[in-house]
DNA sequence: ATATTATATAAGTCAAAGCTTATACTCTAT
DNA sequence: ATAGAGTATAAGCTTTGACTTATATAATAT
């Protein structure tokens, strides 16, 4: 079904911006169904944890982001109540289940006690 | 009514990337309704003329956008065989029609013989 | 208090993006 | 054939973006 919100075109340019990274936009498509840590997103996407944390500030900054403290672990996960939660499902209903880069980085998913 | 069309990641982010750049997403915008040639743009968005054809060819490199050259002109609209047509759709649908620079870009609508 | 683990931030590098100016191409009119 | 208008492309400049390495912060465990 279609959502009714909208936004002007500087907010949707915005959102846009956020997601229009292959790493990030493959990010909210993972936080769309769990939470994931820092460290899990490391090992997923085979990056430094600095380019991880960096692609993280910029989809929490965009306000698409939720963390959540549990220990010394931060947790990501998609803010529904972001403003821009219409349109950034929208964009991910677009991508299809069966992608090959999703899969592949769904098949490296850790619990979160990795080492 | 959600479209049920879907594609790749990489598909998706290549489409967002066309579209995450203020004037480009306005261009799609306003192609939603109307053909433009490239001195009517340049009239709209105050730019000139090289970067507006570079904006321009960005789209249409990423299939966005139809080009249809009638005399000296040539009139881009948006090109609805477009393998990103449901989601370009959708995000478009995402801006408000009351948008303020969507309303200023269209104010300085000239017709073609424009000098 | 110290060490360890998880994460963030800072600073630097390199490539890409968006503009500019200058020039080339294309069509029309003379 | 030449000139002029509309548009594209090339080259250069400047900013931004995505990484790197190094360091700082925060929580946990000893």
């Amino acid at each position: 079904m279609e959502t009714l919100s909208t936004q002007s075109a500087a907010d949707v340019t915005a959102c846009l911006k956020a997601v229009s990274d292959p790493t990030r936009l493959m990010m909210m498509k993972l936080v769309e169904t769990n939470e994931y840590c820092v460290c899990q997103f490391v090992k997923m996407f085979g990056m430094s944890q600095p380019a991880i944390s960096q692609h993280l500030r910029k989809l929490k900054q965009a306000g698409l982001l939720k963390e959540n403290r549990r220990g010394q672990w931060r947790f990501y996960s998609m803010n529904k109540e972001s403003s821009h939660i219409a349109l950034l499902l929208d964009i991910l209903g677009h991508i299809e289940d069966s992608d090959a880069q999703l899969q592949a980085v769904r098949a490296k998913e850790k619990p979160v006690d990795c080492f």
